[in-house]
DNA sequence: CCTCATCCATACATATGTGTATGCTGCAAT
DNA sequence: ATTGCAGCATACACATATGTATGGATGAGG
């Protein structure tokens, strides 16, 4: 019994490819991600991977590289849409995390790729971009609060731990500070030392 | 030519091979704790390993076991020598990642089983425990500084974030944030909320 | 309508992993 | 000295992974 017209699919992207991938890297882990478990959910061989991609680090390096895009390209955005006010863009930087599923998915590729990439090189490389720019980031709005270098680094810095320890730890996020007291307190004038304007 | 008497090797212990599973698991992830690799790098064959244990989860647990014995041991350790001081407590707990080259791989031992915690729920437990013990501590260290349960709470997320994003982000430490300036900051009583004695 | 490139399927060859069954060896107790 | 078991080795059955080689279908252009 030949083919009774079976559907003809739509020709497979490398993008198809990466977000499965993508998929299977935030559920399990990159050590699941293997060509022939991707090629199962997306309906195909083998073969047709090894068309696309050269092999499998060469996926690995497309889906690395695809996050990177999307996390500049969510920076640049947070830079150009900057309020006036620099007060406010620390609040939405603490209120980030909890607006959105799209926050929440972005924020488990994250963990993920980053327990990749205490393993593998070129994940880490991409990882301490995105840390340094997103760092930067929060130091400059700090700085623009009238923070000399060394104060807005530091609470850059706090800030970003705040952030990342919330995506890591259980538990509801409100069940473990008191964000509003966080946000105020972060962007109070120093105390001991004096503000360098 | 048979055996011209090979070195008769102690037998072996299951924490042995507890102890080899940790390193992998430190180096490469959960995945590729492997009986096969494990008992390579121990000079026996995978024989050996199936008389000390069921199988490979029976190790797993094993490890996560073990774990758990050395973090509360470090943790019933830090509240007995309990100094009189709660603000030494406090200092002392932000020296810690700094100080020791034991501190540190413990730090990455917790950093993979938190990764492998992420998609397997025996090990999520394990690591919810730990946090909510080691918060639950910092949190009454800073309650007896004459925190309100709130505010105690808060600052113990605050440090205990802080924490942890030093043992996963990179560059040195202190390039960081100026810890001394952070741990004066956090011992100072709340400005805006009156502090509830 | 024939051709050719694209896209995927199929079929090897090879490697690596788990778990079980069973065999071998030395030491300890009787 | 013989027995007996702890501790490990060896061998088998099976599963799953990568990568390559090659064949088949389908649509666009001459």
């Amino acid at each position: 019994m030949p083919a009774v017209a079976d559907k003809p699919r739509p020709p497979l992207t490398p993008e198809r490819w990466v977000e499965a991938a993508t998929e299977v890297l935030v559920d399990r882990g990159i050590d699941h991600v293997r060509v022939d478990l991707l090629a199962k959910s997306l309906a195909v061989t083998r073969g047709s991977f090894y068309w696309h991609f050269r092999d499998r680090d060469d996926l690995l390096r497309a889906v690395l590289q695809a996050w990177r895009t999307r996390t500049t390209e969510q920076l640049t955005l947070r830079l150009e849409t900057a309020h006036d006010n620099p007060a406010d863009q620390v609040r939405d930087l603490l209120s980030l995390p909890v607006r959105g599923r799209s926050a929440v998915r972005a924020a488990r590729i994250e963990l993920a790729i980053r327990a990749w990439a205490r393993r593998d090189d070129l994940a880490r490389v991409f990882v301490d971009e995105a840390d340094a720019a997103r760092l930067g980031y929060i130091a400059q709005v700090f700085s623009s609060l009238g923070f000399g270098l060394v104060e807005a680094r530091s609470r850059a810095f706090l800030l970003y731990s705040f952030m990342l320890a919330e995506s890591m730890l259980s538990g509801t996020p409100a069940q473990h500070a008191d964000r509003a007291l966080l946000v105020e307190r972060l962007l109070q004038q120093p105390l001991n030392a004096p503000s360098a304007r």
